[in-house]
DNA sequence: TTGATATAGTTAGCTAACTAACTATTAAGC
DNA sequence: GCTTAATAGTTAGTTAGCTAACTATATCAA
């Protein structure tokens, strides 16, 4: 992801679009602060899950889990859930059983299968990290009201449409 | 960067919101609608540099280069722009280099420096992606107005303010 | 029923990021 | 001046992600 400390100001962007005309100066600002502003979220996001000996990942897993009615879940579910790869799934539940978090239990039904299950362990671990976090972020987002909210939704929404676009626009 | 391909319902979030009262339901919301917007974004990013050869670190390093005067820098300048640490801006360094985009140039006045100019080679890349990034960029935030720009970069501004309170934040 | 294909999970090897430690050089304080 | 500290860049080793290939199992079709 792109860290950005240095964001270029309105001069360096229209200078930039003098020499590239179909530059759009507002669409490049929005497009650069999103990404600038998602990043530090996510570094403080692991700052966060640091402090109780996770991370994003690990702890995304976890709450896949918490999230099913039997706190259980398969690798494969799991890593399309967590939009990482099978192998990657591997490695972020080696981890969680080493530290007991879930466990893996093999399914008789179709030999090829795992069970994942979150231990109490695990649960408990959930129990000290989500109130934690659901307090930082409530107090980070305490100065955006609810009607900028919507619209903050509304607005990611367009842009997630547009990256259809993205993807498939010709060069000129 | 979290992928979150599985974003959590209104159910599942009331579900964890009855659990951990402290929760925010529309801040946990538009903080992962955030996050996922933006992780695409950067993926869409990578395919369009991946095309021209390149990757966002090494990209991002021409375009600060480019908006020198003198297309000149350090790499510890550039690292600290860049949002990278020193040595990877080496390893940085290194690929572009390698590539002809860049050329390190050895200082006499203080002979720890290095220069770090972009070559002619280094310009003509630039002049092949920007073309096609800005475009693409364009396309995609074609569905996002002038007023609704201007109102997510304050939105923007005011999540940003509230990352103090989020790493300050003290569990209760 | 058996041979081809698909699926589940793991392993191996690659990449780009990081931190910590190192070399070389410059600056600063006594 | 000489010693100590600071700075610039690199190197070494670790990490978490990836893809591709592998093993084992299940399914499907001739």
């Amino acid at each position: 992801m792109l860290q950005l400390r240095d964001l270029p100001s309105v001069e360096v962007l229209e200078k930039f679009a003098a020499r590239y005309p179909v530059a759009d100066v507002t669409a490049i600002s929005s497009f650069l602060h999103l990404l600038r502003v998602a990043t530090d979220l996510s570094i403080a996001l692991d700052e966060c899950l640091s402090r109780h000996g996770l991370l994003q990942g690990r702890w995304w897993v976890l709450i896949l889990l918490m999230r099913e009615g039997n706190k259980t879940s398969t690798p494969s579910l799991l890593a399309e859930k967590a939009g990482v790869s099978r192998a990657t799934m591997t490695g972020l539940l080696d981890g969680l059983e080493r530290d007991g978090l879930v466990a893996r239990v093999f399914d008789d039904e179709d030999r090829r299968r795992l069970s994942i299950r979150l231990t109490d362990a695990g649960q408990k671990k959930l129990d000290d990290v989500m109130p934690d976090y659901y307090a930082r972020l409530r107090a980070c987002m305490a100065g955006v009201d609810e009607s900028d909210r919507q619209q903050l939704e509304a607005t990611l929404m367009n842009i997630n449409a547009g990256l259809v676009a993205f993807n498939t626009e010709v060069r000129s």
